[in-house]
DNA sequence: ATCGTAGTACGGCGGCTATCGTACGAGGGT
DNA sequence: ACCCTCGTACGATAGCCGCCGTACTACGAT
């Protein structure tokens, strides 16, 4: 097997297919205010962000905890890149499951 | 005091002002599937409501429990009437301080 | 090969929360 | 007066969740 096109293929990520994204685990999943914080960030920085660079205010493990549960409930998608593992937000998907609420979420207060 | 201005001022139910809803403490009450129910039921026959009408799959404390955590979120307005406790959706607030959620919310899936 | 960096896995702990049952209060009808 | 209904208060329980530390893996650089 070429390793070479498997890089960080050590660690499966799974991420939810657009058709499985549900309103109710977004929704808890923006609930946080850690992950809310995030999800803003990636928003601001409209890009693909390492997750070093939000310098959260919680451990590395809780950090790896609020990564999953946003990437599970389909909220980015995560990629490795080298050792960083880097996060974009879903917007298209978002959008089209749900239309208006990252707009919504993002912009109010 | 005049009692027949008081109906139902046996209990005093506390709303938060609308400067004082907070995205966070809305979603958190969103997350949740019979809370969403409720407010999707609310907003399907929109007008005030009875918490009877709803037929939910919880008991009756359960019940409670849920309003109230709507009503302090500052997702639906309550008061007393006669021995029911009506319940209303607080969408132009909801609206003024998050435009667009509660449409995206009910729009979705 | 060794080390450092970035992140994951696992186990544990404390607190929040959804749930219930029971007991109680407030109104309306008979 | 009595009771029935609707809802609240309270206490208990079980499960989830956020948090941490430690041990481990993967990758890149020296």
């Amino acid at each position: 097997m070429s390793k070479a096109s498997q890089v960080g293929a050590g660690r499966r990520l799974h991420h939810p297919d657009r058709d499985e994204i549900r309103l109710e685990p977004v929704l808890s999943a923006l609930a946080d205010p850690i992950r809310l914080r995030i999800v803003r960030t990636l928003a601001r920085g409209h890009g693909d962000m390492s997750c070093v660079a939000f310098d959260l205010p919680v451990s590395k493990s809780t950090s790896t905890h609020h990564f999953r549960v946003l990437r599970e409930a389909g909220v980015i998608h995560q990629y490795y890149e080298g050792t960083s593992r880097m996060s974009r937000l879903r917007e298209e998907d978002l959008e089209a499951r749900m239309p208006g609420l990252l707009a919504a979420i993002l912009g109010a207060s």
